[in-house]
DNA sequence: ATTTTTGCAAACCTTTTGCATGGAA
DNA sequence: TTCCATGCAAAAGGTTTGCAAAAAT
């Protein structure tokens, strides 16, 4: 979890202009245990009256992303969540039901890429790995 | 790579009626041993006069994910994209040259999953991978 | 002052849906 | 003949873009 410094200071270190609408949009998306899809964000706009468009709210989503501190997950079902991350190569484990997600470290993830590479002759430049699971705190609550 | 009577014979096996839309379509996707996106179907459907319309080629594609025969993958773009495949769990290796599929077994990612829920205390429900490459065809076509 | 950023609205693209017609079983 | 499937056109989402106005440096 990131707080909305984090994204302000990231902003400053690159050399974008530290705006008002970035900043609320920052505190937005700071608020976000889980994952959120951009119309979560600019509904949470609208109702909080912070006058940003939704232009602007893709614009910053984008440079986020940009910035590493935010990525950008397809979910099985097509749509597009965004969750707040660590700006370094890893994976993503999402839970199904609440929506939290977790970074992974490679774990091996690697290894089986190059594995593969090796069997099939193909070059390998990245991977990615989604993993769709129920956290802690849901299994609890499930009593799964 | 499939050919079109695999989708025939599937949608046969499965129930549903034999049209001709459906096998024009069966037709149009066999030729592709590379991905392919829904509106480059239709720009071909409509090249080749098949007189079949968006609505028919999405509701098609359905269908055949359904059946196991293709697959929906999402590129780091975001963009949609198909691909035909055994009716298995697999993962996939896209190449990022010429768009070619392949399907890859386990080669022990869920191996990996399982030692990610240990360590994360996620109940895992299940894993995607996919791998970005260059195909050996395309290695030797670019010197690489 | 200068340049970036914004908001708005319209455009765009992809995908879905309603419904009357047509075709398979 | 009875449903299932199709085509069309319209709707629905999600995302991008052009541009003049506003804000940051």
């Amino acid at each position: 979890m990131l707080n909305a410094d984090a994204f302000v200071n990231a902003l400053d270190h690159a050399g974008y202009r530290l705006t008002e609408p970035r900043r609320r949009l920052a505190g937005l998306i700071a608020e976000h245990h889980g994952n959120f899809t951009a119309s979560e964000i600019e509904t949470e706009a609208k109702q909080q009256k912070l006058g940003v468009g939704r232009a602007t709210i893709f614009r910053a989503l984008e440079l986020f992303v940009d910035l590493g501190l935010v990525e950008r997950l397809d979910l099985p079902s097509g749509e597009h969540v965004y969750v707040t991350c660590q700006p370094s190569h890893h994976h993503h484990i999402l839970c199904v039901v609440c929506g939290k997600s977790t970074d992974v470290e490679d774990c091996g993830v690697s290894a089986v890429a190059r594995e593969v590479g090796r069997r099939t002759g193909y070059l390998i430049q990245s991977h990615r790995l989604q993993l769709f699971a129920i956290c802690p705190d849901c299994q609890r609550t499930r009593g799964n």
